[in-house]
Order: C-alpha cells, then structure tokens, then sequence
DNA sequence: GCGCCTATATATAAGAG
DNA sequence: TCTCTTATATATAGGCG
C-alpha cells in the first residue's frame, strides 16, 4: 500500500518506523470504528507504542475476556494494581531498548555522539569476560 | 472498498452484517499484526461478534497500561491483572539478567561454559558500533 | 456459511514543499 | 518535523458455486 511494498518486519529506521506508526494506527482505529458500527460488534483495542504512549478504543458494552487459574489476595485494591502494572511496563520498556543498544539490534537509533561511549562499556565487558575465564 | 461504496453504519441485512463480518474482522486482525510488527507496538485487539462470538489478538509482550489519573473501568477484573503482573514481572527479571550479564555486572553468575559466547555477543556489538561511526 | 473472483474504494509508502 | 500529494498496494462489496 503505497509507492512500494514493505515486507512485513520490523522497520529498523526509526523516524520511518515512527511516521508508520502514526499512519497506521489511525487507520487501524477507523477499520476498528467501522467494524464495530457497520456490524454492531463489540470491540476493544489497545495500542502500546515504542514511546510507551497509549491509545485505545474501545465500544460501549466492550467487556475484556476473562482469564481463569490465578489466586488473588482478597483485599487488595486496582488502582495499586494498575500503578504497579504502569511502573513495570515502563521498566520494562526501558530494559528493552538497553538491550537493544547493547546487542546492536537497533543501532540506527543511537545518536553518533553516544557511540563511543556504548563502544567503550562494551569492550569494557568483554575485558571482565575476559579477566573471568582465566 | 469493494464494488460499491457503503455508508458507515448498522448493516440491516443480517446476512449481509455477517458477511462483512467476517470478512472486516480478518483485514482487522491482519492489520493490527502488521502494525505491530513493523512498528514493533504492543497492541491488544478484541472483538466480540453480535452473536457472542469472540476472537481476539494480543501481542507477546502486550501489557495494559493505566496511567495515573485515568478512571479505571468497572468491568476490569482482578484475576486477569494479577496474570499480567506476574507475566511482567518476569519479563522484567529476564530482562535484568540479560543487561547484568552484558554489562558484566555480575560476572560470577555465568557458568564457564558460557563466557565464550558471551564475549564473542559483545565482540560482534562492538564491530556493529564501529561500522556505525564510520 | 465458506471460498474464490473482480471491480472499486481505501490505505499508505515515498516524495515534495 | 509536518502537511499535502500521488502512485501503488490492499481491503473489500457484491456475485457465484
């Protein structure tokens, strides 16, 4: 769709993958919109950017799927719950794109001036792999 | 899209509605997967059919999010929370492990047999750095 | 209902300003 | 970056079996 074809992987330029998401998602929301309108069909969808912004959209009578097997503490409220889930994500976001910088996965994300210094803390590792084996 | 042009709201014709069901859900589905794969987004997608039928997507690292001040639905229920927690949470500990033993961290916990890879995984990082600068 | 088909409507990748 | 454009790629309405 559009003056080339994309294969369907990660977009590993980020301003692309960025302007992509942009796109696509207000298109995924209006196909969402008129599938829930046209068939009367109850839906939710949530979307999660690389950024950690949120949207959503989601019906009126939209209720999520219920998941059976867990214990849960009796009292306990959701709003703590809800924090710890936020709190979690955004760690783990953030682990991720450490991951990312270090194995070299998506290096076109990092800004040249901080290349030496990802350099460095590499080899810097690989020295206490090093100093480990002997 | 399609041979002709229909207006966005409730398909009369039940056959009709179920038709264009079926076939909007599947460009639904396919859409939301492209979009998070090629803007690597978490995403969540669930739709409920006029008949009761559900079908949904999620994608593996999808969390629900709230932030802080939204209002938190009534419908949501505990037990799918603490599922997600504990999923995240071990996500999070994984994650941990994987950037403690590439920032050499904690250098005593990699059995021998391991350290060979390892220091060849930051070898072949620091060469992606290098090529990067040049 | 499900596939498959085909003309048409939409979505969108890549440019341009 | 942001908006607008436009050539292409996709989605899908309406049919048929």
């Amino acid at each position: 769709m559009g003056r080339g074809k994309i294969p369907i992987k990660r977009i590993e330029n980020q301003t692309t993958r960025q302007v992509t998401f942009s796109k696509r998602r207000a298109g995924l929301l209006k196909k969402t919109h008129e599938l829930s309108v046209l068939c009367d069909a109850q839906i939710g969808l949530i979307i999660f950017s690389t950024t950690g912004k949120m949207c959503q959209y989601c019906t009126e009578g939209y209720r999520r799927q219920k998941v059976s097997g867990t214990c849960i503490p009796e009292h306990d409220n959701r709003e703590h719950l809800y924090n710890e889930l936020a709190v979690l994500r955004k760690e783990t976001r953030r682990l991720q794109l450490s991951m990312r910088r270090y194995t070299g996965e998506d290096m076109s994300s990092i800004p040249f001036e901080e290349l030496d210094q990802l350099e460095h803390e590499l080899e810097r590792s690989v020295i206490k792999v090093r100093e480990r084996k002997v």
